[in-house]
DNA sequence: CACTTGACCTGTCCGC
DNA sequence: TGCGGACAGGTCAAGT
């Protein structure tokens, strides 16, 4: 999916829009697309959406009800906005007006003043769940998810006391693992590894302090910058209006196999690790 | 434990 | 053009 650079796009951009605004209905196009449908009708119709937070890839819709509708993405998930009977013509949405919804569609909530919020998710594999807000971090992926790489606790010693969780493992899965840290997916991984130069199959025990320093700025770097971008669009992901990111633009390795490294020019690979494809140098990432 | 594979789904792309 | 297989930004469960 979406990882945590287009999820926190997507806060943002959501939050400009439907903060304030009253749940008028919600069709369900896919059953296993919204979990806890019981909640419904006493918690979710008449409410207005008072917050929107962000944890690992989760976003946490907060309602007046006093429920919360967790969103995971997962590969394919949108959340799109159609709001421009709110913002008038121009808006950015305007072109998906009449577009949604579509064969995608999997959940569509409608607003008092008309404007829709649309949950599309080709693959299916994405959820909208509806949860008591104060239940919210008592679930079972809430109490085990790693720390916020962006946080400004995540020190240098923070970081190496996760990753040497798992010494002996590969550092891209380690990465991958949201129990280590929250947020990384395989394209800020691999953009990472390439950073600090660091093959994605190096154990963890074998990575000298001096680089995994070089790796946490890497990862801090990539992520701030693919947020200032509004994200990657490489296929599906999109931003809260429809719009696509641009950070794509910028990737250095990740799905650019056969085309030049930006550092040193030598021609970037493409293996598989962690059962991943995964983006490398093969000049500057060396193993061992 | 660490690691792999399969499952969940649909769509696209590539080679024959 | 059609068909089969591989692959796609994520996570879980089960198997080795």
């Amino acid at each position: 999916m979406p990882e945590l650079p287009e999820v926190e796009t997507l806060r943002t951009g959501l939050s400009e829009y439907i903060i304030g605004l009253k749940i008028k209905s919600v069709n369900i196009y896919n059953q296993k697309s919204f979990i806890n449908q019981e909640a419904i009708n006493d918690h979710f119709y008449g409410s207005e959406i008072t917050a929107i937070k962000r944890r690992a890839k989760v976003l946490k819709i907060e309602l007046s009800s006093g429920y919360t509708i967790l969103a995971h993405l997962k590969m394919t998930g949108q959340l799109v906005y159609v709001g421009s009977k709110v913002f008038g013509a121009g808006h950015p949405s305007d072109s998906l007006m009449g577009k949604l919804p579509d064969r995608s569609t999997r959940v569509q909530i409608e607003f008092s003043n008309g404007s829709k919020l649309f949950f599309n998710d080709q693959r299916k594999f994405g959820w909208l769940r509806l949860l008591p807000t104060v239940e919210v971090d008592e679930i079972e992926f809430m109490k085990k998810v790693g720390p916020e790489p962006l946080d400004d606790k995540f020190t240098f010693k923070v970081f190496k006391a996760r990753i040497q969780r798992r010494l002996g493992s590969n550092i891209k899965s380690v990465l991958l693992d949201q129990t280590v840290l929250a947020g990384i997916g395989n394209i800020y991984a691999d953009e990472a590894l390439w950073g600090s130069k660091i093959h994605p199959e190096t154990r963890v025990k074998d990575i000298s302090d001096a680089r995994i320093k070089l790796l946490l700025k890497d990862i801090k770097y990539i992520l701030n910058l693919s947020i200032e971008k509004g994200g990657s669009s490489n296929r599906n992901y999109v931003q809260a209006d429809g719009k696509k990111g641009s950070f794509t633009e910028f990737a250095r390795v990740f799905r650019r196999e056969k085309f030049p490294c930006p550092r040193c020019g030598e021609v970037i690979i493409k293996l598989r690790v962690a059962g991943r494809g995964t983006h490398i140098c093969p000049a500057c990432q060396k193993l061992n």
